[in-house]
DNA sequence: ACTGAAATATGTCGGACTAATAATCGAGTC
DNA sequence: GACTCGATTATTAGTCCGACATATTTCAGT
């Protein structure tokens, strides 16, 4: 699942890879600037009409980029003043595109970091959740999951999708839709780090058996149990990534 | 704060509220619409001139809006397909504007009692992490909130906005930009639901003492305190939600 | 210091053309 | 004859262009 980067020949004329239309190409290039803190907040674009020309691309579609970044909260656009990069405490940080943009640079450790607090503040209740309203069905793609997960490993793509599939069918048990939506982000968060922490030479330790407790327990609807046995697999998660990054 | 409903005349030709752009005021329109469920996923809007010439806007201005409802995950535009609304699990339904479309209109009890879960996971952790890692700048605001929410009191736009600066300022005092971000979430919930609130006939407890337990437990540094307090607070508020909804 | 005119960047408009693809139709096959 | 597959067509979103409207900043003039 290779990103498109190295396709922007010198900064320009982004190019849209296959299905992507032209202005998501270039809210992706945009987004992704302005997220790796290539524009700094309160920064000023250059103005549509010069900004379109030096992409190469029309007016109309560079506008409708902006008005995505508008929509996400990376950009205010106001007649005559220009329009600025917000403060970063406006961003939509939890917006899976905002977070996919955040991690196409190099990561930011105190980023990660964050996220990894999110996580153990809710997967946890999540999972506690999951073990007392868990469907069968529920149970079925956990279960599958698992076996999916166990079979491919996390160094393969299939396997990283597995190990989301898992905690994103948690999520889904609980029931609730704004936790749902949190599985976007948190699952986008765990593939990223997870990949990260492959890259590192040192093969980390093998995390089927956390996820097992974890599954266990809701099987069993133990909710103390469950929500236990993922605060302790987000702690240990954390410790392998924070150790592969030094 | 008053809301601009009233104004479609026969729900025909957005007009624009003071300052809004008219892109903003359709994406306004019809993400209500959207979130409130006249369309329901997998409706198919219709086609793009014929919509933005019953609308009365350009087809720009009308693209633009729908843009943003993409970037919020509500449609999909595909070429020749159409668009059409997404199923409600892609929905970003923690963006700010999203969350404000859906209490446009009659809230939904279930997705209310959705809201406060999470706030039940998320505000007592995030009051434990407040209390150990507070600045003198944070229990400044919070101090000045406080005093500002009980003076004004809950029956005033001041009051309730003073409210969210509480919260708010509890989530900003982690330090986790990832759970600042929920804070404009968490806000909208509080605030909407507050008002709500207020609606109904019977005059609820006086929520200043809750509020001062999480504030001295957030000073003292004692994070269990702060926890546990803000766990009543958020229960307590739930209870009176709930039983001016029947 | 205040007022108002001019300059300028975003916002809106309309229409033309392109590209992608769902739907249709027809040739070929079983 | 029914069915599968492939080319054709029609439709709809995507892109481009150029003009004008609107809102602000800026600055000149009093």
């Amino acid at each position: 699942m290779m990103q498109d980067e190295g396709q922007d020949n010198e900064g320009e004329k982004p190019k849209r890879g296959t299905g992507r239309r032209l202005h998501g190409a270039i809210a992706h290039k945009l987004g992704s600037a302005i997220v790796s803190g290539e524009y700094a907040p309160g920064d000023k674009l250059e103005a549509e009409v010069a900004f379109s020309e030096a992409l190469n691309v029309s007016r109309s579609a560079y506008r409708e980029a902006v008005q995505v970044l508008a929509a996400k909260g990376l950009v205010e656009s106001r007649t005559k003043a220009g329009t600025r990069v917000l403060p970063r405490s406006r961003w939509n940080l939890l917006d899976p595109d905002v977070l996919a943009w955040a991690f196409t640079g190099e990561p930011d450790i105190e980023f990660i970091r964050n996220l990894f607090e999110l996580r153990a503040i809710v997967e946890p209740a999540a999972a506690r959740l999951a073990a007392e309203r868990r469907t069968k069905d529920d149970l079925k793609i956990m279960k599958a999951a698992l076996a999916e997960m166990r079979q491919k490993t996390l160094a393969t793509d299939a396997g990283r999708s597995a190990d989301r599939d898992f905690h994103n069918a948690i999520l889904h048990a609980t029931g609730n839709d704004a936790l749902i939506v949190l599985s976007a982000s948190i699952g986008a968060a765990v593939a990223w780090t997870t990949q990260f922490k492959q890259r590192s030479r040192t093969l980390p330790r093998n995390p089927i058996p956390d996820h097992v407790r974890v599954y266990d327990a809701i099987v069993a609807g133990d909710g103390d149990a469950a929500s236990e046995a993922m605060r302790l697999l987000v702690d240990l998660a954390l410790d392998d990534t924070r150790s592969s990054m030094g």
